[in-house]
DNA sequence: GGCTACATTGCATACGTATGCAAGAAAATC
DNA sequence: GATTTTCTTGCATACGTATGCAATGTAGCC
């Protein structure tokens, strides 16, 4: 069992110092073409790779970014996570993973400082604004995805999200020109800024039209919590809604499920169903999902950006809140608006 | 812009060495009462956490596993990524996340070997022998999940993966007990120890019960092949299949849905669809895919089990291929067998 | 009390790398 | 050709921790 080739075996091999083995392997340094393939050849032939740790230990760089995730039961979570760790693999940083449920994430946020992180991504939790504290000192870039501080934001807390409120809106003029008349909502966890958001959305864009919201459910982002959302909605025949906003395309998926296969309704002739997140299931012929996009390439895009932004600054920047816009997927889950239906 | 507190701060703030204050913090070390106390009571006051990285490059321990996967677009992967992740959190290790298509593994490793880790975990792409003998020589185990070694077996290179040929076997016999005459099969990558192995099972049930394989298309596990795979089989009325065995659940869901929406055949009256996996989305109502199950947990116990057996040994272990059962999962996207068919 | 055995602590060093500094070599300028 | 400038290289040190070793203190035992 021989161990890892270091530099000082490159260098011994290669008769030079090992700051120059160093220098051959640090971006920008200066060394000779005749040096460079010296060193080069015999870094090959022991199979030479420099040590990240003992390389982040001097540059106090790790080039590691921690993922904090809840579940990846989410169906949109995996395609972020896909997006971003690639992303991050072309300029040469990588993701280490965190796993929370809501309760432990400031522990972890604890277990991840001790990784000298570069930035902390956080797709699960929120986080107490003691440990945003804590971060900011130790000039760690946080990066909210898809959800804001909870409490007034101390340090460089910075967050990404989709146009939640807009989405909401949009939705709700979507339903309300359809020429629906009792709209309903099932809603995701309560106190969830995504939930919130839609929902305040919602309730403007049916107020501007003159509507309400005509029934109210929770589903809690929970699958089999949303399948009985809809049938405590729809399960008497009287007065039923006749469309519903679903406030993620899990949940959303699960009630049209439960629509047609347990309530025996046809969706969108008896009932209108529109999600929200465009998870890659929407798309599958059973469902056509019509729901509101949160498009994942642009929003990974903002996180890199603003981690980017934090590693190049000496100063810590200050936090910024980025909402990326997103837009309408009109698919078959829903009633098409009058002027549209006629060509359908 | 104050920096991470180090051990030796937190020495001198409770006047002791920082051997002391090491030895706080590692398991099994012999400390007195008071000390632990004085040292704990600094330690939180300065917010101190060990440098990971510092502590790596003493122990030659990362206590990082490098997990390199190809597209997390198979449905299959995120519940693994989430188990894995949770349970070796668990024991103190974290995953580093590597993205690759097929052809660039190696390099990849090569990257992956720089953060000294403790194990790899494939799940992309299989691993050229040359890579293998260094990880054997730097004693890194790999555990290659759901594929085996292309060419011998060199180093310390194991293997978990489902019961892929008794899969192939079982969904054959189930289907032929079903009644069906005319069996086709959709082929996922053909070069894939996967698509192979099921293969070879379904080929040897078919064959003990006097058939063979009727028709067979590839889908690369990829979506849109295997929908263009599906018209192929199935376009044209006449003798076409009544019955397709899909190596993947995520083609076999594509394939039920161009069945019955673009061709307009019901399932499982005119035609039984089984796949592979049995992914969330199999137990959805609007499929109710027939499949075997690769049990996540059991494959996630075994992986973490064999490069627990690596950490723990001096030597470098033997390595194994271990093969995990399932069973087939009988949902309605398929005709049950006559017996049963009079119960249902 | 004298001896041994054991627990606790500090000192010093090592892990593998990057980088400031000075020295030397090479090139450029006059 | 002399001088200045630029490029290249080696030396030495620092990053933050774990751990062998020796030294000290403490208890146990007769």
């Amino acid at each position: 069992m021989k161990t890892q080739a270091t530099s000082l075996d490159v260098a011994r091999l290669a008769g030079v110092s090992q700051s120059a083995v160093s220098r051959c392997f640090t971006a920008g340094a200066s060394v000779s073409e005749a040096m460079r393939d010296k060193v080069q050849a015999a870094a090959r032939k022991l199979g030479y790779q420099p040590n990240a740790h003992a390389r982040s230990l001097i540059t106090g760089r790790s080039r590691i970014i921690g993922l904090v995730l809840s579940a990846l039961e989410n169906l949109y979570y995996p395609a972020v996570l896909e997006r971003l760790a690639k992303r991050l693999q072309q300029d040469g940083y990588h993701l280490l993973i965190f796993i929370g449920d809501n309760a432990n994430s400031d522990d972890l946020v604890e277990e991840i400082l001790q990784y000298n992180v570069d930035g902390i991504v956080l797709g699960a939790t929120t986080l107490s604004s003691a440990l945003a504290q804590r971060c900011a000192d130790a000039s760690i870039p946080v990066v909210l995805f898809n959800r804001i501080m909870a409490s007034g934001s101390a340090g460089a807390v910075s967050s990404v999200r989709s146009d939640n409120v807009g989405g909401g809106r949009d939705i709700a003029r979507f339903l309300v020109s359809g020429g629906h008349q009792r709209i309903a909502y099932i809603a995701g966890r309560e106190d969830s800024s995504t939930n919130l958001e839609r929902e305040r959305g919602f309730r403007e864009g049916l107020a501007e039209q003159g509507q309400r919201i005509y029934a109210r459910a929770i589903g809690n982002y929970d699958v089999a919590q949303a399948q009985q959302a809809a049938r405590d909605l729809f399960g008497q025949a009287a007065d039923r809604p006749d469309a519903v906003f679903v406030a993620g395309d899990q949940m959303a998926i699960a009630v049209l499920d439960t629509l047609r296969h347990e309530l025996g309704l046809a969706v969108p002739q008896d009932v209108s169903v529109v999600g929200f997140d465009n998870v890659p299931q929407a798309a599958w012929a059973s469902y056509e999902l019509t729901t509101f996009e949160q498009p994942v390439e642009p929003m990974v895009e903002a996180t890199v950006a603003l981690l980017q932004g934090y590693l190049r600054e000496a100063q810590t920047p200050p936090s910024r809140n980025l909402v990326v816009p997103g837009q309408l997927i009109i698919r078959q889950s829903a009633r098409h608006p009058v002027s549209r239906r006629c060509l359908a």
